[in-house]
DNA sequence: CACCAATTGCGACAGATTCGCAGTTGAAAC
DNA sequence: GTTTCAACTGCGAATCTGTCGCAATTGGTG
């Protein structure tokens, strides 16, 4: 994997003003070989190939950490709990206002064609889907 | 909030071969008021004003049986585990096999488009957004 | 109104993640 | 190089959602 914003991780880490620890050293070079999408337990065991003794609280934190400053990205995060609505006669998807947690749903029919059209290339059929867009108010 | 479909949540939970138990009647009626996207503590916590005694897991069954039925729809769901990637250059969406757990990566100029100009029209400013498409290979 | 599978309430359990705390260690400042 | 100290770590306990086993209850069909 090629160093994003022509920094690595290494780098940028640093630049966000964070220690380079040897367990970060660890998890930052498994985070750079990895070409899927692993999930702690999995960084886990590849952080304790290289280097044993690396604790999975660490590798929680570490992501937490890399996450927030916007190192990673961290995918179907559990954002809090579930949450229910009665099933809608028609698909929509959700705005998160971030700073009042409100939500708001929309719809648009040219991104759900458009969605077909890439799933159909790709030799999918979409079963389901699901759209968030986390939001702040323009000023 | 009207039904959907034209049937009301009660009816289609009949029409789903499914009881209509006292505990059901009060939580339909929670989501049929709702306008919002309750959680399962809310939905309890209403529930339990309209009659105490209704359990926590009864709650928790209930919506899941409502949705595997597609009278619900379950948002955020925690799929499982957070799972991680090294923050690419450029943003992209996920279609998640679901036959074999596979994620494929993809990215529509056209659908980022359509997301800013709909968030504009909303008065929101986008923060960051996650698009997965749950899919399945065609036959 | 009798029957019985579906459903419930309860508390125990489970899986993922976080936290408290004492000990360690980068890396900045001598 | 030392010193210094807040950032960081490992550990196990704790938390938080959500699920489960089980005995008791109850829709709703005959």
């Amino acid at each position: 994997m090629p160093q994003p914003d022509s920094l690595s991780l290494t780098q940028r880490l640093k630049q966000a003003g964070l220690r380079l620890t040897a367990p970060r050293k660890v998890i930052l070079r498994v985070l750079d070989a990895a070409d899927d999408h692993p999930d702690v337990e999995e960084l886990h065991r590849r952080a304790q190939a290289l280097e044993p003794g690396i604790s999975i609280a660490t590798v929680y934190r570490t992501m937490n950490t890399l996450a927030e400053h916007g190192l990673i990205e961290r995918h179907s995060f559990a954002a809090g709990r579930a949450r229910y609505e009665a099933q809608p006669a028609e698909h929509h998807d959700h705005f998160i206002n971030l700073e009042t947690g409100e939500v708001v749903e929309f719809r648009s029919d040219e991104i759900e064609r458009i969605q077909q059209d890439i799933a159909r290339a790709h030799g999918f059929e979409i079963v389901s889907h699901r759209l968030d867009i986390f939001v702040r108010p323009r000023r």
